[in-house]
DNA sequence: CATGAATGAGAGTTCATTCAT
DNA sequence: AATGAATGAACTCTCATTCAT
């Protein structure tokens, strides 16, 4: 219930959105390989810990020890390292890997799987999902990079839901893209809440256990779809 | 299953943040009233035109027609007037007054029309819940303000979702706070992608019809709760 | 030979251009006022010293003691000062005022005086002149402005030369407009050299004297125009 | 009535200014050799593409597709691969080669054959013209050239109204390098107004036909000095 | 209370020049 | 000789905030 290929996403359905079309062509040297590699490094640090508009781009080339120009050697602005920061966590951002669940049909298992790994994926890159929620609310380009990123996911969790209703295993009357989009938001929401909002604030809030957060959201998920043979 | 006390908002429980607080107090002239009323008036116009980031004080002053040294009467910078601007406007997005369900005992009917109540003071409100968003990216006095609102609501919710355990109307395996978490948050993501995104790109997207939106996060809300007696 | 109104210049025939329609409404106060004047007569004195592009904006505000931020209430950028700077000197450019020359009909009299009021004028603002022909190589909008400014004078002369032509006294095998052109060019030229060029040369070339000019061009001109009655 | 020896602009008289004195020997490689001229033929291309001002180091390397690097290899700087430029272009711009007036004695021929000859020169030079007024306007080592070729031609010329003078050709009563001022700059304007200004403005003005052009100002001239025998 | 000019710190960006490879 | 990445000084422009009138 969880696999797209990844340039389904700023790749062949839709041209890609100008940042990340890359502009400028890779350095030809392996000097300057390394010196665009220790910048993307460095961005993506300095965005984590202070945000996207509170990153200047002098913090971020002196993270990563070179002078202000060289930032202009590889990308024209903010948004272009941004989007070489995104692109290359894309690849684990969206193929969650859920490793290998027993073949059993039990489709409960396998959306307690596909939603064990999308929870864990977004817990790994944690810092950098709250980055592209900040982003999103703040540059065009980046909200289209994160509904496409949503629409990957809606689009093959629709397809799941779709095959479950012709086995006969969900509900069905609902419809399947509409179901998709509320219960990926769903997923997507309490992961937020968790991992991005509940980071810092345990003082404050329940931490949240990892295990209840799959148990419930699986339960809900099932119970929307009307899995059968519930206890 | 709806009905906060205003006050819960930054309000009684927690003590208020900052902006907040009304530092001012209020003008004691009637043209002092008069002006402070202009200034909200035009901070909400513009922030909801341009965003928050984008807004300069001085468009808010030339809005409501009067100097930039005025601003400063009445606010100490641009998030005090947001808080003005919210606090104005909280009174109806709180109180979504879901009309009178007719007083049948019907635990869908009162769902549905919850949801339909708060659906439609997302919808009235969208620029607003979108300035929202955006602002609680940024500022951290307007993302726990945000997260009060989402506490209200999640807690009036999960003590509708107690007490329908309680009739044996719901599943009594799930946690109520945790299934209200779940559950709110499906309908804010609807309601945010629905009103916020949504807009102005009828063009590219399926528009969503408002009924339809209301009936599927109602389906999926009783399913999930194992609502008795489908159909 | 000699009158224009000056609106022909930036006015009714052509519409002005960019730098030139004043974007930027008036100070509306006194002290606003002053501000600006204050900057416009700084401009003035470095642009002359330091020539166009080697004035920094800074330059002209530390000038006119006024903060670098202060420059921006007014102008939009250097190229807009510059044309507050040449509009504020027009009228002294455009109007040589050549005094009264005797209502003698003698057109070479007239001719001469024309042309010493010409050069006194341009030597009065050789300086500008200099900064104008600095500018014109660099900002097309000037370019323009120059352009215009040296129409104005070859049409007013060759409205001279037509007269004259009809009156008899010159010859009239040559095209009125293309005999101005050349001739009004003629006398810029030597302007230039004198003026601009030849000021700080001292040591290196002629002086040239003020006197000598106005005979010289004079005579030329005249002649190249078959004026009658050469001694 | 015009003939310079070459070295007479950057050469004997006076000593040639910096640019123009090669710091850099001639490259010893034949492989060098042809990476200098590529250099200098894209520096001309894109000086006269772009101006001076707006020519970036890199934009001739990039057009002479050598590394940025390489430019310091030849020259030390923007002024002196321009030095280059106008060196090579020299020996066109100040040896009309005026074809062989016939020998007729007529001063009138030979009057309109110089002028043809230095307008068809200008012309085929023009946007290196251009680009030597502009430069002139900014580099006071570029003026100096400019001087020294106008006066190269204003001697010459003031030589030739001499002769005509001694021959009682030319009237006696101007003198003759004030008078070769004012003319050759007549002539000089006129060229750079048609060949410089003029090009791609065709559709807002009057184009100017060559032999108008040459017509007008030798009848001018020939007149301004009295040449006798006018039909 | 209202006005609107004045302030000035701070950010992004360019590009000639250097220099290790 | 050639390469092309690295450097960093310099300059423009923005805008929240103050304050004299």
């Amino acid at each position: 219930m969880d696999t797209t290929a990844p340039e389904e996403i700023g790749g062949e359905k839709a041209p890609p959105v100008a940042p990340f079309s890359q502009l400028r062509e890779p350095p030809s040297t392996q000097r300057g390989a390394r010196t665009r590699a220790a910048l993307v490094k460095a961005a993506r640090k300095v965005f984590e810990r202070d945000g996207y508009l509170d990153t200047r781009l002098t913090d971020i080339t002196k993270e990563a020890r070179c002078a202000a120009g060289s930032f202009y050697t590889y990308f024209a602005n903010k948004e272009e390292v941004l989007a070489a920061v995104l692109l290359e966590a894309q690849e684990d951002m969206m193929h969650p890997g859920m490793g290998r669940v027993q073949d059993t049909d039990d489709p409960y298992s396998v959306l307690e799987a596909s939603n064990r790994a999308y929870l864990a994926a977004y817990q790994r890159n944690a810092k950098l999902m709250g980055l592209l929620e900040q982003v999103a609310q703040v540059e065009p380009e980046f909200r289209e990079f994160r509904r496409r990123r949503g629409e990957a996911f809606i689009r093959r969790n629709a397809r799941g839901i779709a095959e479950l209703q012709a086995r006969g295993v969900a509900d069905r009357e609902v419809d399947p893209v509409m179901a998709s989009r509320a219960l990926s938001g769903m997923v997507s929401v309490m992961a937020y809440n968790a991992f991005v909002l509940g980071e810092g604030q345990e003082e404050e809030g329940t931490p949240v256990d990892f295990e209840d957060l799959v148990s419930t959201v699986t339960r809900l998920w099932a119970n929307a779809l009307r899995f059968p043979g519930h206890r």
